[in-house]
DNA sequence: AAGCGTATCAAACGCTCGTTTGAATTTCAA
DNA sequence: TTGAAATTCAAACGAGCGTTTGATACGCTT
């Protein structure tokens, strides 16, 4: 079974490196730090994948957000409750410690600092993510808004839900009592999920 | 005129690390960089400030803000024309090229990568700035608003700003003729603040 | 058991970083 | 003008990084 041991490291490799990375960027991980977590030697990244940038292209499957998508797409429900469910399922990708996707975190981690993986994380990622978000969103808000607007529409709910995950730091520090556990995300995904559903209901009003 | 031609340096230090330390972060940024846009030797840094930590600690003053706030506070409207405001006037520092204070743009790039100066970030800048916007929000949707449900309504706001500040590389990417001039600015502002009037106003009833 | 390709390893390479050094230069009061 | 203090400079230091190397250990076929 030589194969199985070497697909043995190569696959503890993986797992590190999506640890690593969703935890202290791509800059901010070493390589040192994913082999030693992966119980294997520093050459060890250079051997399986090449380069440590191979490594995070590799480490970089979707197939959570996808299933995200998927899912929500399957419910039978009005694209108001379709929206709370996405923004709860994202919330739970996103700060959830014991989700097992961190490839939304290493995503999330990657958006402000442009690394040579940016543009296939936007276009197998990201891109999908934010037109089936529009789709939604179109549902809601009907034909008589225009493109840009949708488009602005759908940034002030990503921009809510990511602004958890980045600034954790900075809110901990705001709010020391802040645990991210089950029920807090859910609180949290609820406020946005509505704060945005009347954002749209209104959408033209003057306020 | 010693002293003069010693500030000088100084003062090109001090203004070429606001530069780059807004432009690459604080981990990206470095001291040859910040050194040769100074037009000073590498050695100068650690003369004239002790580390690049120190520098910057020195670099971070955070008078714009701090003038952001009065000038809005003093401003003679409703407080739902107020938030509008204060919306436009912040995007404008996090947006725009041309604005001079590079300060809030350290501020935001720092938010998500904890370094030496973030305790000191946010006691002086980010706190005061969350508890106006506190205030601002409770005199629009008056008492009958928990404190906890307040902050998450300031953290939409804020969410929604920082979101075009730090996700412009895939912005980029997602709306290639995406432009940050000073219309455009506007024009993301005033959605913002709309969107989020309407969240406010109906802040409590299910969508 | 021998031979061969694969996988692992300690060690080191080349590079960049923040920082230090010690000499050279500049400044300005005495 | 002189001398001490302040400033600038080229050069190097030590540490950490991604990566490479060449030897060693392993698994499997013959």
């Amino acid at each position: 079974m030589t194969v199985a041991v070497s697909e043995q490291t190569r696959e503890r490799l993986l797992s590190a490196a999506r640890e690593v990375f969703s935890e202290c960027g791509f800059q901010g991980a070493t390589v040192r730090e994913i082999c030693r977590r992966a119980g294997a030697n520093v050459a060890a990244v250079n051997y399986h994948f090449g380069s440590k940038d191979a490594l995070l292209a590799e480490a970089l499957h979707f197939e959570s957000l996808k299933l995200l998508q998927e899912t929500n797409a399957q419910a039978d429900a009005c694209p108001e409750v379709r929206l709370g469910l996405f923004v709860r399922d994202f919330m739970h990708m996103l700060l959830d410690e014991n989700s097992t996707s961190s490839q939304c975190k290493i995503m999330a981690r990657e958006l402000a600092d442009p690394t040579p993986a940016l543009d296939q994380i936007v276009r197998e990622a990201i891109a999908p993510l934010h037109d089936y978000l529009a789709g939604l969103v179109r549902e809601i808000v009907g034909d008589g808004v225009s493109d840009i607007e949708l488009h602005r529409c759908v940034h002030s709910i990503t921009g809510q839900c990511l602004y958890y995950h980045h600034s954790h730091p900075v809110l901990q520090r705001l709010h020391p009592e802040l645990r991210y556990d089950g029920t807090e995300i859910d609180a949290i995904a609820k406020h946005i999920a509505d704060f945005s559903l009347q954002g749209l209901k209104h959408l033209g009003k003057q306020a």
